[in-house]
Formats: C-alpha cells, sequence, structure tokens
RNA sequence: GCCGACGUAGCUCAGCUGGUAGAGCAGCUGAUUCGUAAUCAGCAGGUCACGGGUUCGAAUCCCGUCGUCGGCUCCA
C-alpha cells in the first residue's frame, strides 16, 4: 500500500464540504472520548458523502450507541469551540502522544499509538501540525472549518472493522462512518437520494423482476437465471456475436475444466490456485500422468503445486485464456492468418473469497464476453484501436456515459518480479496503448504498477447505484502467455515468432453486465433488452376477443417478439397495474372497439396510454424499434 | 477470509421483557365481463435458516454451522 497521506496542497484545495467532514470526524472523536476515554483513534478522513474515524475500543460500538455519541457531539457543536491550528517540532508531537495526549482530551496511560506511528511516517521536512477544538487535540494537517459551531447538520450512519492502513496483517479497528452538510435540507436530500438508490439496487430489482436467484441448496456466488435473466442473456449475446463478426472475430467453444497441467504450464496455477475452486481428484488415468512427465522448466513453475501419484487433479476454469491459446497452437499458423480473433462466451469460476460476493456484481461463475486476438506487433496498434471503438460503441448504445477508462501500466523498476521482463515491449505497447486513448480523445487516468504481469491494460470503471466501483470491461495486452505456451506463427522470412496477444471483454460478464444494466435502467430496458416486451392485455374474457388478442400475440411470436398475454379475470387496471410493476415495456389493451377497427391501443411502461393503432403499425413499431435496438 | 448486524409463508413485514405463529400481496377455487396503476368472497400455505444447549416451556436466551447485509482485504 501506498502512503496516501495528503500533501499540503492537496489539504489547501479540500473543499468546504470536505473540510466540514473532516471537523466533524474530530468533533466524533471527542464525543467517543468523552463517553469512552480510553478509546485510541487512527484515521479520520472525509471520504465520497461523509466521513469516518478509525478507532481502537474495547467496546464494540453499535448502532445503539449512535443516540449516545451523536448526542456528545451536539454538545460539542454548540459549545462552538474554534478550530485552533498549532505548529509543532517533531520532538513536541512525540512528547504528546507518549503522554497519550494526541487524539484524546487529557494526558492518558496508554500512548497515542496510532498516532506515534503516524508521525513516524510523516516525512521529516513537512511540518507536524495539530487541531485543538475545547480539550480535543488531535495529529491533523488539517483542514478545518473555523469553529465546531460551523458543523450544520450530521448523522452517524454505519459502524464496521477496518484494517489499520487497510492493511490484511494489521489490527482491526472500528470504523465509525457519519455524513455531514451544511443544511439540515441538504442532510435529509442526501438521505433521501440513499432511499431512491437503493429501489435501483440490482439484488432488489433482480428479485422483483425475477430476473435471477442464488439458492443456498446450490451455493453462494453462484447465480441462476429466471426466464426473464435469460432472455437478456440471450440479447447480449446475439448483440455480441453480431458485433464480433463483423469485425473479423471467429467463434470458437471449450470446455468448463481441464488437467492441472494445462494451468502448470501456462503459469496461472501459483498465481491463481487460491482463487481456484479446489481441484478434483481423478484416479482413472495415472498412467497417463506417468505418460505425460513434465520438463524440469515445468516443474519449477509448478513447483508450489503438490503433485500426487496415484490421481490426476482436473480444475473448473478460471479464465478461457489456457483453452483459446491451446486453439492457436493446434493448427500452425501463418503471418496470413493473423490477426487471429477467437471469441467466446466462456463460463468461468473463481472461488471469490465469500465476504467479496455481492448480488450479480460479484459471483463465483461467470460467463465472459471473451476474446483473444492474435497479432503480429505490428499489427497491435490497429487492432487494440478497434476493440477500444467496439467499447465505445457498445457504451453509446446503453447510454453509459459515467465511467473512468483506467489505464494501468509497469513499474520499471519491478521488471523481472512483479512484471515480466521485456522493457521494449512494455514501452512499445503502453505508448502504443497510450496513444490510442489520446487519439480517440477519451478521458482516462494512468495508473503506474498496476499492470498484469503480462503487459498493461485499460480496465473501464463503473459506479453502482450505491456507489461501488466495478471494472465492468477490461482490454489487456498480453505478450507473456504466447511466450510460455508456445505460441508461434511462421514470418514472412520463414522464421517462427511469437505472436502478441489481446485479452479483451468489453462486455465483461453476463453476471456483472446485467447487474449494471438492471441499476443503469433501473430495471426499465430499453425495448430490446427487455425480457417481456409486450404484453397483451384483454378487457374482457369473452371468447372472440380471446381470439383476436391470440392471434396478435401469434404473430407477435412468429416474429421472435417476447410477448405474452394476460387472460385472467381481473379488471384492466388491475392488468395494468401487474404488468407496470413488472415493468413490461409495451403493453397492448385490446377491448371490443379494438377488435372491430382491427387495432390495439399502445401502453408503454411508465409513459401511460398512447391510444389506439392499426395492428401493423403496432407491431412494426415494436419490430423496428428492436431490430435498431432504440434506447 | 476478517469485524459487526441480521435470517419468521413464494414476496414484504408484524410477533413487547420466553407461554409452543399473524397480516397484506402472490397462489388455488368460485363469483364478476369490466376501457388504462389493485373487483369481491372463500380456501390453502410456516420442523420461525440449520444443529446443539439452558428452561416445566424457546421464533424469542446461549453456543456452533450455513447464508445474507454493511465495511475491510480482493476483483470481471
Amino acid at each position: 500500500m501506498e502512503d496516501e497521506r495528503k500533501t499540503p496542497e492537496m489539504r489547501a484545495q479540500m473543499t468546504d464540504v470536505e473540510r466540514l467532514r473532516h471537523s466533524t470526524a474530530h468533533v466524533l472523536a471527542t464525543a467517543i472520548l468523552k463517553i469512552w476515554p480510553e478509546a485510541q483513534f487512527a484515521a479520520g478522513p472525509p471520504v465520497d458523502n461523509g466521513f469516518y474515524y478509525d478507532v481502537d475500543l474495547p467496546h464494540r460500538i453499535s448502532p445503539d450507541d449512535f443516540e449516545k455519541i451523536e448526542a456528545e457531539m451536539k454538545k460539542e457543536i454548540k459549545a462552538n469551540h474554534p478550530f485552533e491550528r498549532m505548529e509543532v517540532s517533531r520532538h513536541e508531537a512525540l512528547e504528546l502522544g507518549k503522554k497519550g495526549r494526541l487524539a484524546a482530551l487529557t494526558d492518558r496511560d496508554q500512548p497515542s499509538k496510532f498516532k506515534l506511528d503516524i508521525i513516524e511516517n510523516i516525512p521529516t521536512d513537512e511540518k507536524i501540525s495539530l487541531y485543538r477544538n475545547g480539550d480535543f487535540i488531535d495529529l491533523c494537517a488539517g483542514a478545518h472549518v473555523m469553529r465546531t459551531g460551523n458543523i450544520g447538520a450530521f448523522r452517524l450512519t454505519s459502524v464496521a472493522s477496518a484494517y489499520y492502513k487497510d492493511d490484511e496483517k494489521n489490527p482491526q479497528l472500528q470504523r465509525v462512518y457519519g455524513t455531514a452538510f451544511k443544511t439540515k435540507k441538504e442532510l435529509d436530500e442526501h438521505f433521501a437520494m440513499l432511499e431512491e438508490a437503493k429501489k435501483r439496487d440490482h439484488r432488489k430489482l433482480g428479485k422483483e423482476l425475477e430476473i435471477y436467484i442464488i439458492d443456498e441448496d446450490v451455493g453462494p456466488g453462484l447465480p441462476l437465471w429466471l426466464p426473464r435473466g435469460a432472455a437478456i442473456i440471450e440479447e447480449l449475446e446475439k448483440l455480441a456475436k453480431e458485433t464480433e463478426f463483423a469485425a473479423g472475430y471467429q467463434r470458437v467453444r471449450t470446455v468448463n475444466i481441464a488437467r492441472e497441467r494445462l494451468y502448470k504450464k501456462s503459469g496461472h496455477l501459483p498465481y491463481y490456485a487460491e482463487s481456484m475452486f479446489p481441484p478434483m481428484e481423478l484416479s482413472e488415468d495415472v498412467e497417463a500422468i506417468k505418460r505425460d512427465e513434465l520438463t524440469r522448466e515445468e516443474s519449477d513453475i509448478a513447483s508450489t503445486v503438490q503433485r500426487s501419484n496415484s490421481s490426476t487433479k482436473y480444475y473448473l476454469k478460471a479464465m478461457n485464456c489456457p483453452h483459446h491459446h491451446k486453439l492457436f497452437a493446434a493448427v500452425p499458423r501463418s503471418y496470413r492468418d493473423l490477426p487471429l480473433r477467437l471469441a467466446e462466451y466462456g463460463f468461468c469460476h473463481r472461488y471469490e473469497q465469500s465476504g467479496e460476493l455481492f448480488g450479480l456484481m460479484r459471483v463465483r461463475s461467470m460467463q465472459m464476453n471473451d476474446a483473444h486476438l492474435y497479432m503480429t506487433p505490428e499489427q497491435f496498434g490497429a487492432e487494440f484501436n478497434a476493440v477500444n471503438e467496439m467499447y465505445l460503441n457498445y457504451f453509446k448504445l446503453f447510454g453509459l456515459d459515467k465511467y473512468l477508462m483506467r489505464f494501468s501500466t509497469h513499474d520499471p523498476t519491478k521488471l523481472g518480479q512483479k512484471f515480466v521482463d521485456e522493457s521494449e515491449l512494455w514501452k512499445q505497447t503502453e505508448e502504443m496503448t497510450r496513444r490510442v486513448l489520446k487519439d480517440s480523445g477519451i478521458n482516462y487516468v494512468e495508473v503506474p504498477n498496476e499492470a498484469a504481469f503480462y503487459g498493461p491494460k485499460i480496465d473501464v470503471q463503473v459506479w453502482s447505484v450505491i456507489g461501488r466501483e466495478f471494472t465492468i470491461a477490461t482490454n489487456q495486452v498480453d505478450f507473456a502467455q504466447p511466450r510460455l505456451l508456445n505460441l508461434v506463427y511462421k514470418d514472412r522470412d520463414n522464421t517462427e515468432k511469437t505472436p502478441l496477444c489481446i485479452h479483451r471483454a468489453p462486455l465483461g460478464t453476463h453476471e456483472r453486465f446485467i447487474g449494471f444494466l438492471i441499476e443503469h435502467y433501473a430495471g426499465n430496458f430499453p425495448l430490446w433488452l427487455s425480457p417481456e416486451q409486450v404484453r397483451i392485455l384483454t378487457i374482457t374474457d369473452e371468447p372472440q376477443l380471446l381470439d383476436y388478442s391470440r392471434a396478435i400475440l401469434n404473430e407477435l411470436r412468429g416474429h421472435q417478439v417476447r410477448a405474452e398475454i394476460d387472460t385472467s379475470t381481473d379488471k384492466i387496471n388491475g392488468k395494468i397495474q401487474r404488468a407496470e410493476q413488472m415493468k413490461v415495456h409495451t403493453m397492448f389493451v385490446i377491448g371490443k372497439r379494438d377488435m372491430e377497427a382491427s387495432a390495439v391501443s399502445v401502453r408503454l411502461h411508465g409513459r401511460g396510454n398512447l391510444g389506439a393503432k392499426s395492428r401493423g403499425e403496432a407491431i412494426a413499431d415494436i419490430l423496428s424499434s428492436i431490430k435498431e435496438r432504440r434506447a
């Protein structure tokens, strides 16, 4: 973890509301100390939508304590103490810390251990400052509001645990979260907004709209798709297949398991074993194992993996690349075959830590919009660019505009350790990637030292409705695996060369992408993606009317439209209510009047009654909207 | 995986400090034949996540397991 200390310049740039929240964190600490004087504090920064303060305390703070703590905070705000800044020498700061006087109201028996540690990490050339409000003195670089009374409206929101300095090896502290605004009105609006956001949560909508389930008997993180969810999957795959076909991709199919050997050879196993499902051991092909003794090199790669003399192991695949690489290697390749683009909606399984699972967004089984592109170095720029274009076209189609492209590069000092030792290739591919990004005028951030071990990558970050950040799509350069798996093509000059590989997944995985789309559209999918595109609602269930309605239903289905008919004995209002609740995109309301005019009354979800249209026109509208994938 | 909270009918939830479960919706049956967000009535539905323990008695208290949620670490 890098040092995330803010520079004095960054402090000066804190927004007013950040100052306010940071100051509220100090007031929170003040209040906690009044109740539990032995509390030890670590860091208390402002964050998106609020602030937190990490505290080490034998008492387990629970939401039941919030009222008491907030009451103390209110007293401190009412007292309207000024926030006084004091600059001290390193020595003075350390002395105060030893007396337990930092992040405290008085001297104490125990030193302010976390604060002492933080002082140790402040660069020697940087000034050390304290902030004081009332009796509370804290080691803090600022910035703060003038007085505690400037804090307008605040509320404690939750308590969770967090590792000190965000490191799993450090002890866990209690992290008390809160939020603060200048006015009560803003605070109320903030909570109203959160309530709205919860209604869009894909886990809630996914259940209500019957898109997917996660069943305990099947297992955590293993979503099953109901027909409505499967319909969305089919549409996404259709989109991907059409797009990729037009872009010169070829589809392949691979299996879901492979022998341990494959992952040993690809070099994945030592790195990925942790995040793979444990292997299945089969004893039947021991002979095969004996025949296929590994070379010394392969054994070295696999040295961390235990070998068995009596059985062979099969792994559920966690990634598609090794399988695709095998397909590349299966046929002699000429430079004339390149670029070769192999695509598959591959099923992958990863054993994610239980605490990481999150609805559809973080699962253990996933279907990936995967493809591997093999090319010569000269072809790289054009291929990478084309992949990027594909992304942007998809995003335009989905009206996705709040995303961040994160360009991860290597750190030259870590060549040969964290990154494969190919200085020139790193430089080349990174420069080519950077140019593609610049030329297309996309906003992106460059993050050094975050690349994959086999090459630089671009991740597209989006945010779930409750503010969690996710990588929705990825575009990675790989110049290591082709070598590990001995992938070669015969070049013009009759020599064998190793291709470059691009690993890309513009639509990410079905799970995460659909989870995201549910929230993005708040469940109101465009017609082409709608699980149920048209529902026919009959005013009565008289036989003639049913015949007419069923004929329309059959016509729609004949055109592959996902249409249903509601022939229940409810009144029309009841039928509409149910269709609206399921967010059915288009409703055809059909009564006697419509039948006699050979028409239907069209009603759109959320937009109400559009009035009668001729049967032919209404159906033609549906078909063209679907065909064009209109928003 | 770690810390904390939670887990009652298909869904949303009620069930006070322990006295062996209740509503609405959905479902089923019947009646109603109705023009743009809920027609009426009846019926049925629960080893209160699971397993132990305390107790005369546990949905309620304790322990463990599983799962979910909020975070942390991690990631498509």
